[in-house]
DNA sequence: GTCGTGATAGCCT
DNA sequence: GGCTATCACGACG
């Protein structure tokens, strides 16, 4: 149920695609707020210019070059929290953003967490917004994916039809800019809202724990 | 509906 | 000092 460290320890985009589906679960004291992934990034290496850890270990990306299955969090534009999952091997970086999710247990507390969720579409499709709705901090920067405050499951639901596109804000990454490594369930209303949804392959359908 | 822009802080040159 | 794997808001029409 809880997906095994295994499951982090390969290629980025492998992980990438099959988080699609998946359930991220985060506990908050008592509460339990959960959301199905419906978006997710891959960042696949040293060599990939768009990934964080491409300008060598520091201090912000060193949790990138551990061990699979841990949890990268940074904060961007001094205002929000992005939230990765760590995968393949140990000393070699590479990670996949959670961009968004799909709400579905503790609904009314994420909802709280951010302050303009009116609508259920506005408290998960974003990797920023996401982070509010779950409450997720600079605190939970290598906490395990595993762990008793966040964690990712499968419960067997459907992934849709999974699309395949470019990456969002990365055109400085020059011949990395346009590789198709974003991957969204085609037509759900949770996928961040960006005028690149048009583009993109359909790569796969059926449930997320595959054929 | 789309487009432009400001907020904001930590990291890296 | 420049940049950023973002979001919300206001100005349009």
């Amino acid at each position: 149920m809880i997906l095994p460290k295994s499951f982090y320890a390969r290629p980025a985009v492998d992980v990438a695609i099959e988080l699609i589906g998946k359930v991220l679960v985060r506990k908050i004291g008592k509460a339990v707020c959960s959301g199905k992934i419906v978006e997710t990034e891959a960042y696949v290496g040293p060599h990939d210019l768009a990934c964080h850890a491409s300008k060598g270990k520091t201090p912000r990306t060193s949790v990138m070059f551990g061990p699979p299955g841990f949890a990268y969090v940074y904060m961007i534009y001094g205002v929000y929290y992005c939230l990765n999952a760590v995968t393949e091997r140990k000393g070699y970086p590479a990670a996949v953003l959670i961009r968004a999710i799909e709400p579905l247990d503790g609904v009314d507390r994420m909802r709280r967490n951010r302050r303009r969720a009116d609508r259920a579409a506005d408290i998960g499709s974003g990797p920023g917004k996401l982070c509010q709705a779950l409450a997720v901090d600079l605190e939970l920067n290598a906490a395990s994916l595993r762990g008793r405050a966040l964690w990712i499951e499968d419960r067997n639901l459907n992934a849709g039809s999974i699309t395949a596109g470019p990456r969002i804000g990365v055109d400085y990454a020059r011949e990395y800019r346009d590789k198709p490594w974003r991957f969204f369930i085609a037509d759900n209303p949770h996928v961040s809202r960006h005028k690149f949804n048009s583009q993109g392959t359909i790569i796969a359908g059926g449930t997320s724990s595959g054929c």
